[in-house]
RNA sequence: GCCCACAUAGCUCAGGGGUAGAGCACUCCCUUGGUAAGGGAGAGGCCGGUGGUUCAAUUCCACCUGUGGGCACCA
């Protein structure tokens, strides 16, 4: 076997150590058979030395092969890209002229982006569907072809796919480019690519139609795009459908509205009005990060929210921001309402002189800011108009950047982990194209930003290009219960503002230098982070967060009396208490107070009234404690308070 | 801002060219019941707004507003 005639016998190796020689060119198909009709069965790609190619690719030396299954990481993207293949061919075939643009494989599945005069429906998508199952029925085999690129150009032209030859004008002339041919039909694609339509199988579904513009440009004609998700086999597809549905009933607005937290409505689109609950929630979060900013060394300071326009140019918001700010015309000045705090914080740092021993100097507020957002953007408390910063600013010399850095970490892994938050992400974003301040200040922002995060041990991420026009930052990423990202913290070095806006202390030299100024924040906006949290929890909040913490439920009206007692002694020691005293069964009480989320629930009788006693119920459990009401008490205020 | 869909009672939703329906919630009556729905009765609506077609529009059409899903945006 061994020393075959040259060039025509190549060794193959496998994973499992062994290696076997063939006659060359041997392909994927024919190794795979070699090994067991099972494996061929199975087989969807190979892995060449580390190169996920076509079974059918012609291995023409020594090689290291690796037969792709689906049970391998690797195939979940393989059959997402050929769901999307599948999926072009069946919208072609029932919707003659429509143009094929692009369709790549994303998280969870794939799309298609085509262009047709009439966008699609969402109820073309079971006509599509059915007919995607009939191309795997039909089990046409994948074939890939080598091109000319002038030649496919021309082709694609003829067959009236411009998009497609758009693209293919964008690769350098001269290079070969590779076609996909399954049955009549053939698409551009860089594969690699399953034998066989039939092996997709059919555990796909298409989920939804949008709109999205040519190459991401709004510029652009605007194409009509198809998501479909697309798994292994029927179980994980069930479980993916399960997710969503999850999703779904966590979604804020939705239990927003069942708890009565807030409402938004057409005079005011895009800026909740908050209901007691909700307000009592937001007003807790803001009790609590007002006690950690104090620990943390954070002056707290309020200011105005509407200011003549002559700031915001000086400051550059004018110019790089000025599209969404709100404006009004008033005793002939023009003022806008401020989408940021941080030119009143530099005006209240600027007034009297500042020493370099009064640096650091840490402005805190919980500042109302109004941001004109794309009305396509807005999501219920997730993007809004209108909302609160737990915004602050620290002036700062160079050298402090540094232990600023590690102390605002600490603060923010603390503050995140109260809140139920273990899993933290921090991106780092660089300068972006449209910026005020020259390279060199830039230079020297992204040097201490980066020296600073690392100093701080922190674990980061790049994000070229997203920086804040002013300076670099660094982003901090939250993962909830169920696994989603949400950016909420965020620190920025700026080198800019002050320059501006002239801010500056008197150093050891006795000269005026600049201070560095810190951005941060924190939950970010309070509304999206109470977003964030109802999702996190479903509503089902810890006792020290929760609006409303306990009600107290009569069985029979001889309890009456002992249950505002109850009452009375819960609003004195401050613990969010509700009174249930309907002419209901007990069991419709707790069925109601379950399903609006309630943690604790005090059931009192004849019995409690008479002992001086509560039954405690706790949300998600069905066991009842028994607690004299006075130790009762001693406990809640002792699970109700903030975390320290 | 762009594409598609949607807008009916407080909430969740059904309906459909001849001025509306369910469940829950609400009000009243009966019931005082020990841990996830006790029974009965009642009230509740400019069918998002403005125009158009029609003998007749909540229903069909157009525009507007808002919401949802995407795209673009997110300093």
């Amino acid at each position: 076997m061994s020393n075959g005639a040259k060039n025509n016998r190549v060794t193959i190796s496998l994973p499992d150590g062994s290696s076997r020689d063939y006659d060359s060119p041997v392909t994927g198909t024919e190794i795979a058979a070699d090994i067991g009709p099972g494996l061929l069965k199975a087989a969807l790609a190979i892995c060449l030395d580390g190169d996920l190619v076509d079974l059918r690719t012609e291995i023409t030396r020594n090689a290291s092969v690796e037969i792709v299954t689906v049970k391998d990481e690797d195939a979940l993207d393989l059959l997402r890209h050929d769901a999307a293949h599948v999926m072009a061919q069946a919208v072609q075939e029932l919707f003659p002229g429509t143009q094929a643009t692009i369709g790549p494989v994303i998280e969870n599945g794939f799309f298609y982006d085509f262009a047709r005069d009439e966008p699609f429906v969402e109820d073309d998508l079971p006509i599509i569907e059915e007919r995607m199952r009939e191309i795997v029925k039909r089990d046409l085999e994948v074939r890939r072809e080598v091109w000319a690129r002038d030649e496919a150009i021309k082709y694609f032209k003829k067959i009236g796919e411009d998009y497609k030859a758009e693209i293919i004008a964008d690769i350098p002339a001269g290079e070969d480019i590779t076609l996909y041919r399954q049955g009549e039909w053939i698409d551009l694609c860089r594969g690699p690519h399953l034998p066989s339509t039939g092996k997709l199988g059919t555990s796909f579904k298409l989920m939804k139609v949008a709109g999205a513009y040519w190459r991401g440009d709004s510029k652009n004609e605007m194409l009509t795009r198809i998501y479909g998700t697309c798994w292994r086999d029927k179980k994980e597809l069930e479980a993916h459908l399960f997710q969503l549905a999850e999703a779904e009933r966590r979604d804020h607005r939705r239990i927003g509205k069942q708890m009565d937290l807030f409402h938004f409505q057409d005079e005011a689109v895009g800026m909740p009005f908050w209901h007691p609950k909700g307000w009592t929630l937001h007003r807790t979060l803001e009790t609590y990060m007002r006690r950690e900013l104090q620990k943390n060394g954070y002056d707290e300071i309020k200011t105005p929210i509407l200011l003549d326009r002559t700031l915001w140019e000086k400051s550059g918001h004018w110019e790089k921001f000025g599209e969404h700010m709100y404006q009004m015309e008033m005793d002939g000045r023009t003022l806008a309402v401020k989408p940021m705090n941080c030119p009143c914080h530099v005006q209240v740092f600027n007034q009297g002189i500042h020493s370099y021993r009064d640096l650091p100097l840490r402005l805190a507020e919980f500042g109302s800011c109004h941001r004109f957002e794309p009305s396509g953007a807005l999501h219920g408390l997730m993007r809004v108009r209108s909302f609160l910063m737990d915004d602050a600013h620290i002036f700062c010399t160079e050298d402090q950047i540094i232990p600023e850095t590690k102390a605002f970490f600490k603060m923010l892994t603390k503050i995140y982990k109260d809140l139920g938050f273990e899993d933290v992400q921090i991106k780092f974003s660089d300068r972006p194209e449209v910026r005020a301040g020259s390279d060199e200040v830039w230079d020297r922002a992204e040097a201490a930003l980066k020296e600073a995060v690392e100093a701080a041990g922190m674990v980061y991420t790049l994000n070229p290009g997203e920086g804040a026009f002013y300076g670099p930052k660094l982003d901090f990423i939250l993962r909830d219960a169920i696994g989603r990202d949400w950016q909420c913290g965020t620190w920025q070095v700026d080198f800019v503002l002050p320059e501006l806006l002239d801010a500056n202390y008197i150093g050891e030299d006795g000269q005026k230098h600049r201070p560095a100024m810190l951005h941060r924040a924190i939950f970010g906006s309070f509304e999206r982070f109470i977003g964030i949290l109802i999702e996190h929890y479903e509503g089902k909040f810890p006792l020290w967060l929760a609006p409303l913490q306990v009600v107290i439920a009569t069985i029979t009206s001889d309890a009456d009396e002992f249950a505002s007692q109850i009452k009375n002694s819960l609003d004195e020691i401050g613990i969010h208490a509700k009174l249930d005293i309907r002419n209901e069964k007990i069991s419709y009480k707790v069925r109601e107070h379950s399903h609006a989320r309630v943690p604790i629930l005090w059931v009192v009788g004849k019995r409690e009234a008479k002992e001086k006693t509560v039954s405690i119920r706790r949300l998600g459990s069905s066991e009842q404690q028994s607690l004299p009401l006075d130790k009762a008490l001693l406990a809640i205020i002792e699970e109700a308070r903030m975390p320290e």
